[in-house]
DNA sequence: TATCGTTGCATTGCTTGCTATGTAATATTA
DNA sequence: TAATATTACATAGCAAGCAATGCAACGATA
């Protein structure tokens, strides 16, 4: 019970639940994590726009969207010249968390690859990337 | 957009999607994976056995069991000793796959780190155990 | 300009994870 | 042994992912 795949698949969880857990103060959860991301450094995008940014499905972002407009987080206004889209603008409280939710993900980081020194962390990263690249490539050959 | 923690979540959302396309064949689904692979090793585990062996809460492993039972993969008969608990058992078309579901997830164990050479797979695997490790331990303390 | 394909988003239905809680059955203890 | 605690499992409700589909609005073209 060691392959790759289902270490991986262990660590997403317990790194979904840790983050969970330190942003649950904030009122928001992690599958919104992305999309403020997202918003802070810029707002009004559309969801096409966002969609650009987040390697979700269309459907995801939109159910996502709609918990984080129930929350308070983002408004959904109407976009000046395409009646189809809509423009995501944050709320004053999707904005107000934005340093603190920051810090959060910082720790989080650092308290989760404590034991990796330096190196061992960009090499790690560099695994995944590298993984990451060749599933997205071994799918584009296919289609 | 590169922590760790977004890497790894997307990393394993692109595996579970490549095995889901790989064991659809087979009239399995990801989930029910780690539940099979103990069930090809023994059969007639309680549920509280197979829980010990699997690293998802009760109540997933209790949903994904049911779902088993739909598609015809298990039964859970009655414990001898205990009216609480139940013995699970493979049904002969959730024994007929084992050997094809085995040969897929190796397949796919292959392709997906073909980029990487023996060390580095070796490297990836232990940076995710000693991730997984700490990240168990910083739980526990805090209990 | 009327038609028709495309686009942007929403909706539905499913899986797989979680927590919290319910319910028998079993085990312990007063 | 009657009362109580614990255990084994099920259920409910939510989040966040996916594919498939629906629908109105937009854009291109015959």
């Amino acid at each position: 019970m060691s392959s790759a795949g289902y270490l991986v698949n262990n660590l997403a969880r317990l790194l979904v639940e840790v983050l969970r857990k330190r942003i649950a103060p904030l009122g928001i959860v992690p599958g919104q994590f992305p999309t403020l991301l997202a918003l802070w450094e810029r707002e009004g995008l559309t969801q096409k726009e966002l969609l650009g940014m987040l390697d979700i499905e269309q459907a995801t972002l939109a159910n996502t969207l709609t918990r984080m407009e129930r929350d308070g987080l983002i408004v959904r206004k109407e976009h000046p010249a395409d009646a189809r889209a809509r423009v995501i603008h944050l709320t004053e409280r999707g904005r107000s968390i934005r340093d603190s939710a920051y810090q959060a993900a910082l720790e989080i980081n650092e308290d989760v690859l404590a034991d990796l020194n330096d190196d061992e962390v960009q090499a790690f990263l560099g695994y995944m990337r590298r993984v990451i690249g060749r599933i997205k490539r071994l799918e584009k050959e296919k289609v």
